[in-house]
RNA sequence: GCAGUCGUCGCAUAGCCUGGUAUUGCGCCGGAUUUGAAAUCCGGUGUCCCCGUGACUCGGGAGUUCAAAUCUCUCCGACUGCGCCA
């Protein structure tokens, strides 16, 4: 959410960020015009039980010298203030609520170094690591390396969960688990503390991290509890620390959380989502960090360091996109994405998503830093990006790693947290 | 899950029974004093707005009332004990 001072002081900087990314502004004015209407009912509001308070206050005084016919009088002058106030009361609190739902959708203002396009079509290549994989026989795709292996069991998921869950089985899961592990140490030695989230959160908490209308088609809602499950742990991790004032001495906070991600994928089909590269629920390992503002366009770069060292040190060859107004979304400002490239295919596809979401999500959560109890912190910025989400790992190592069996190489990097394993072997049952 | 105790400004506390201006201490900020510091003294230290002799604020919400930190209901959270459980 934008600050409401951007809207009444530099509204110009929101309207050249809505021409830049090619849409309308009317939502920009009409929250203008519903703040001016705000605050002017704030003031009558506040005028009425002004003149009530004032009122009110002789009540105790008569009272006290035993004067009930002054008393009485008061009461009569002031009876029906009371009700006008009320009925005042619930059109500005109306009127703030439909400010901010309208401010809710408007999107973050974007870093000028977003390029300008239509669609994922005009993101740009940032940079290429690694080279093409080249093979002596014709690659397969994931699909049918899971399948021949009998290492996913999609059929027997869907009977009894649904479409797009899995069972993930032998060796294959041991290498999920190993990428796990490795990610994890590998950012715990960039100074990222190591943190386990819940995976369930409440309304008010997730409307602080997210766009609205991710509750219509990504998160699951929980019934009859009022939970929502977390559709990544950038999202427990970050409104952490709501309402709060962080220490100016512990800034930047940089956190690798690991949890079990939850999406309905809502209106996602298609021939490109075989096998487990898009599912309702996968594991992900996430880089947080909590920054003071004047910091975190380096620390973005951070972030996109460490994946490019992870990845590297994987072997994946991949490409690193810079995505366009487009294809951006509500809450980052500016993102980077790493989309590793799928032999079988023939295409780059996503596996990592880099954003600087600047104050966009602190200032709905109310993130402040500085010294706890002083007026007017200033509001953090956060930031979050993908290390490894390992259902999608786990194709790029399999299309890029295979072997003319069907078997599959396991990295160098993860060979340690395989017991010294260097090839995966089929389940022997399925 | 049951029972009890509790939730007040950054921290700590008073006020609640008996409704009528939210107390005090610490910390912090500014000023005075000082060569400088400590100590001392004075003022400030939650949010909002049109910045005032303004409005709001006592875990969240609702109710009673002219008036709620205070009374009632409800939800959330903490602690203690019991029960259950990986």
């Amino acid at each position: 959410m934008l600050d409401m001072n951007l809207f009444r002081e530099e509204a110009d900087l929101i309207r050249a960020d809505h021409t830049k990314r090619g849409i309308p502004h009317d939502a920009i004015e009409r929250v203008i015009e519903l703040d001016q209407s705000w605050r002017n009912l704030l003031h009558e509001t506040d005028q009425l039980r002004r003149e009530k308070n004032e009122a009110a206050r002789g009540i105790g005084a008569a009272k006290k010298a035993g004067d009930h016919a002054a008393a009485d009088a008061i009461l009569a002058q002031v009876a029906d203030l009371g009700e006008r106030i009320s009925a005042m009361e619930s059109q500005t609190n109306e009127a703030m609520e439909t400010r901010d739902r309208l401010r809710m959708s408007i999107p973050n203002l974007l870093h000028h170094d977003v390029p300008q396009g239509a669609d994922e079509s005009g993101n740009t290549v940032h940079a290429v690591h690694g080279e093409k994989p080249s093979f002596s026989f014709e690659p397969r795709p994931h699909n049918d390396l899971i399948e021949m292996n009998r290492w996913v069991d999609l059929k027997r998921a869907a009977k009894i969960s649904g479409s797009r869950f899995f069972f993930l089985k032998g060796d294959l899961a041991r290498l999920e688990f190993a990428l796990q592990q490795y990610a994890v140490e590998f950012l715990r030695q960039r100074e990222f503390t190591f943190v386990q989230p819940p995976v369930m959160m409440n309304r008010q908490a997730y409307e602080g991290v997210t766009d609205l209308a991710d509750f219509e088609t990504v998160m699951y809602g929980i019934e009859p509890d009022k939970y929502y499950m977390i559709a990544t742990s950038e999202h427990p991790l970050t409104a952490m620390y709501m309402d709060e004032t962080i220490p100016e001495e512990q800034m930047p906070l940089r956190m690798v959380g690991v949890s079990q991600c939850f999406r309905r994928e809502v209106g996602s089909h298609g021939q490109s989502d075989l096998g487990i590269w898009r599912v309702h629920q996968f594991t992900k390992i996430e880089q947080i960090i909590i920054a003071r503002p004047e910091d975190s366009w380096a620390l973005h770069e951070e972030l996109l360091k460490n994946c490019i060292d992870l990845w590297n040190s994987l072997g994946i060859h991949y490409e690193v996109v810079n995505i366009c107004t487009g294809d951006m979304g509500t809450v980052a400002a500016k993102k980077y994405d790493l989309e590793a490239w799928i032999p079988a295919a023939q295409q780059y596809k996503e596996i990592v998503s880099c954003s600087n979401c600047t104050d966009y999500q602190a200032n709905r959560l109310n993130i402040r830093y500085g010294q706890p109890g002083h007026p007017n912190q200033p509001v953090v910025h956060t930031l979050n990006s993908t290390a490894v989400a390992t259902s999608r790992a786990l194709v790029a190592i399999m299309e890029q790693y295979q072997l003319e069996d069907g078997r599959v190489a396991v990295p160098y990097a993860l060979q340690p947290y395989m017991g010294g394993q260097t090839v995966l072997e089929p389940c022997e049952w399925g």
